[in-house]
Parts: C-alpha cells; structure tokens; sequence
DNA sequence: CATAAAATTATGCATATGTATAATTAAAAC
DNA sequence: GTTTTAATTATACATATGCATAATTTTATG
C-alpha cells in the first residue's frame, strides 16, 4: 500500500493525475482506473476523496483555470507602480510563454470544453476562469492608451480589447499546435507587435 | 427496416450523423449505437460501411475539414479579377460567417483535436485540411500589399500572415463561445479593421 | 499498548460498449 | 418469377467501466 498522507495534499495527487491523464489520453480515455493508476493509487481510492467522477473532473478543470490564472494574471500582481504600457505588456508576455502556451495546455483545453457544454457545474466554473483572464485587458489598454493622453471611449476601449485578446488567443492556438514554428520567443514579440499596431501603442 | 439506399448516399448519412452526435453529445458520449441512432438505423448497420468505430470518426473529420474549406476558399474562388484587397477582405468575411462560426463548429472543433495527437491518420487529415485553410493567407496578403505599390519580404509577408490568422482565428473562438455578444456583423467588422491595421491596407 | 478513526486496498455488480456473425429483408439480375 | 446479391436487422460475447461495499492497513488517541 502506498505510504498514507493528510487528506489535502492526496487529494491535489489525485487532481494533478486528472489533468497528466486527460492531457495525455483524451478525454474519452479516462477512466477512474487509470487516474488511480497516474497517481500510483488503487481505484477505490478515488471515491474516498471524489463522490463521483464528474467532481474530480470539475475539480481539475477549476485547478487548471486557477493555475492559469496564477502565470497571467500573477505576472503583474506587483506593477502598480510601472507605466501602464508596460504592465500591459508584461501581461501579453505571460499569455504568450509556457506553461500557458504548451501541448498540454490546449490539449486540457480542448478536452474541457465540450464538458462546459453540458454540465452547468463546468459551464460556471469556464465563465469564473473566463471573466478573470479576459476581462484584465479592458482596464489595461484603457490605462495604456489615456497614458499617452490620447482619448477613448469605453465602447471603442471594448472593441480595441477583443482585438488584442482576439491575437492572443490565436497566437496561443498557433504556439501550441506548432511549437517547432514559433517558438515563445518569437511568438512574444509577434504579439507585441500585433498588439502596438491595433492599439497605437509601443510594446515593443 | 429503414428503406434501402444505394452505398453513397447511406454513408454520407452516416456521416453526417457522426457528426451530429459529437457536436451534440460530445466525444466520450458517441458511441456506435447512438451514431446508429441518430441516422435513423440499427447498429449492425455502421459496420457494414466502416471497418471500425474509429474509420468512421475519421471520415466524418476529413467531412467537416472539408466544409470548412468549401465555405472559406469557396469564397473567393471565381475572384481572379478582382482587386487583391477586395479578395482577401471576402475571405476574411467566410472566415467570420456561419457556418464557419458556429457553436456546432468549435465543438466539433474541440472533440476532435485531441484525437489528432494519438491517431497518426487523424494528424495526416489535420495537417492537410490546416495548410489548404491557413496557407491561403500568406498570397492574399503579399498581393494586397504589392498592389499598392508597396515592397515586402516573404519574411515578413509570413509574420504578417501569422498575426491576421491569429486574430481571424481569436475572433472565430470568441464568436463561437459568445454569439449572443458578437454576432457576424460586428464580428466581420471587427476582424476588417484589426486586419487592416495589422497590414496598413485598408480592408472596410 | 490497546483502541478508535482515518486512509487505502480488494472485490463484486450491473450496465455499456466495440465488434463479430447469423438471420432477414429488399433490390437486382436473369 | 425465381435466384442472387446487396443492404439491414438481430443477436451474442468478451471486455471495460462507474459505482458500491467489505476487508485491511496505517495513523492517531487515550
């Protein structure tokens, strides 16, 4: 039998085997068997911590949300003393580095999704991750363009903002799929030069 | 019994029911008996058609690869004649309309994704339907640029492309996932004027 | 050290699933 | 109209799977 531990950091185990096993297996492969066998553990196991599958899977997929949330968000925790403009690329960098851009990271991703589709639960816990990610740019690029002293109105802030996201998120989708081809170096500073053409502002 | 069809017909029916079954009911839920199901017809059925469970997830892959394609290259087919710009702009609008954005699209998209990396045949049907799809980009904008009398380096025709087809593909995820708040119009606008500031060719 | 509580394994069960094959029905051929 | 052939259904089977529960082992408690 595998050496005992306090119930919380068994549990992370068992979450962590979730997401090893979804990315690696697909979704439509996993099974309580096999994440019991990711994390060295026997099935039964998993109903000790997890009343049922569904929980567990909803329990990775806030994990992978918050883990997310941590390498975007978090690189910019502490700047609220840097120029606006430099936040904002900071905040673009983090989007566009590993582990956010990586094969395991759009495979959980693709494998989630259909879930939020139609389970409620999922679908709530991908709007909470959603708000917190996207929403950052809106404030961003209205800091980084009025501190240049040029004028916006929030509509026309909201539209630069999905732009600039829209890039993100396609050069997320392309650094993933094709690591070999852009690399993160050159993905970063594509995204930086993208984003200072759709907002007027130098990121680079 | 369902009344008899000649082969083409009952395969491309199949398929199509595939396909329904996936966007509906997602990957892990398909399987050959509820494929059956939604075609009308009893399990048995499938295996005379296809070999196997996964022969038929195949097809309806290249299927959907292949609409795809018909939508956006359809669209700027019998366009020889036209401006450079104005070709590139139709095709940036297909990419921006439904069918193409879809609910239905994106989560075809997202089941089938993970099965690409653990299924060498699914990959080959990826890579080809990815290069006829993305590979058009990178002429339609050399000529639009070249027609105005500007010079530009395949090189940086190439990093030109990589940002309009990350912000095309952006714009499509958030026009899938959150049609009540981007409808196509808004969507076409938005990706006419991001493109038009990434190239500096004006596409509205 | 004995005992209770928590963590982990072992086992069993009902059902779902992919696949194989036999039986049946409809269309085609002659 | 009978026979052949193709299309479709029906049935069977071995295995995988989620879930439940009993048995066992480890840690904590007194």
């Amino acid at each position: 039998m595998v050496s005992r531990q306090k119930g919380n950091t068994r549990e992370a185990e068992l979450i962590e085997a979730t997401l090893a096993c979804i990315a690696r297996e697909g979704m439509r492969k996993v099974t309580v068997r096999k994440i019991a066998e990711y994390a060295g553990v026997t099935n039964g196991l998993i109903r000790f911590y997890f009343s049922n599958k569904a929980e567990i899977i909803r329990a990775a997929y806030a994990k992978l949300l918050e883990e997310t949330f941590f390498h975007t968000s978090g690189a910019i925790d502490d700047m609220d003393d840097v120029p606006a403009a430099e936040r904002l690329r900071a905040y673009i960098v983090a989007n566009m580095s590993p582990p956010v851009v990586s094969r395991d990271s759009l495979l959980l991703w693709a494998n989630f999704l259909p879930l939020t589709h139609d389970d409620p639960e999922m679908a709530n816990i991908r709007r909470h991750g959603y708000l917190e990610t996207t929403g950052r740019f809106v404030p961003l690029i209205a800091d980084a363009i009025r501190a240049e002293g040029r004028e916006i109105t929030d509509a026309e802030t909201r539209r630069r903002a999905i732009k600039v996201n829209a890039l993100v998120d396609g050069l997320w989708l392309e650094g993933c799929l094709s690591p070999e081809d852009l690399k993160p170096a050159e993905l970063q500073k594509i995204a930086l030069s993208g984003a200072s053409s759709l907002l007027g502002v130098d990121l680079t």
